[in-house]
DNA sequence: TTATTATTGAGATACATTCTCAATGGAGCG
DNA sequence: CGCTCCATTGAGAATGTATCTCAATAATAA
């Protein structure tokens, strides 16, 4: 069981929930790749390795772990959203490739901070965001020059 | 007849297309305010005010109001979209009230200037973005601390 | 006028997500 | 061990946003 994998049966007991096969199933199929996941390919590899997990199980483990903090919603927009789990990842944002779907991530601390300055200065208590920069990406800006 | 909207008839005319009363009465209602509307809305207001365009009349004329670059489609995550006339408006981001869903804006050139950078690192060619900042805004978080 | 084409409305459809609710199956107790 | 309790689950219904289909309508051109 993957380090990360016992760090969310921790948090699952301490709420005092069970952690049952279905939810080590999707967690351990979260924190087996750095790719983003969205729900429905998460539940179609979970089919695919056997697991019975359902539909409804695999949102709602998805938002457990989002909310233990191992992992984070992504809104890719046009109502697509996305999961990767955030250990050893520092914050980012992304750039979405209208083009092909790749997605592909930056970092700019410089943005965060003046994030958090506008924030400051329009009285709001920012939880969360959502950058997302959309186009074609390099491998996609040359086929379609082609 | 607002000059916006006689922008749009220019646009829609010069497409070839026709300048209807469904097409002219979306685009008043769209440019009547400042605030950021959602399709549903403009589609209650016209029902209110005896216009019977169709939802999806509505739809299609926001999208043409987008594509005449008169009307700025904004992604306010989980799969919500609002929309804003553009005119004598610079570009801004969003700051999102989880609370109440007022929509407030925020300017930071700055922050243009350095998704720019980090697109250009990446060989990126960006088409739009989209950036808010979701929490609570300065009413919300006074009356929930309450 | 008649032919042609653009536009429309109503409802069907798509899609991601959430909800409902009966069935399942551990956990703890006597 | 048997029993009760309650968290969890799966299947499918429901939701909300948006798009599509297609026949009817309206505008334009000939």
């Amino acid at each position: 069981m993957k380090p990360e994998t016992q760090q969310f049966m921790k948090f699952i007991e301490t709420k005092g929930l069970l952690f049952t096969t279905e939810r080590k199933s999707v967690a351990e199929e979260v924190f087996s790749t750095h790719d983003h996941l969205d729900a429905e390919e998460v539940l179609k590899k979970l089919k695919s390795t056997g697991s019975k997990a359902s539909r409804a199980t695999v949102y709602r483990t998805l938002d457990l772990l989002v909310e233990s903090g191992l992992v984070e919603k992504i809104d890719l927009g046009e109502g697509r959203s996305a999961y990767e789990h955030t250990a050893g990842h520092p914050h980012h944002d992304h750039l979405v490739c209208t083009v092909c779907g790749e997605v592909r991530e930056f970092e700019e601390p410089l943005i965060e901070q003046l994030q958090e300055w506008a924030c400051e200065k329009a009285g709001f208590r920012a939880i969360g965001h959502s950058l997302n920069i959309y186009g074609w990406c390099a491998k996609c800006k040359l086929s379609v020059k082609a």
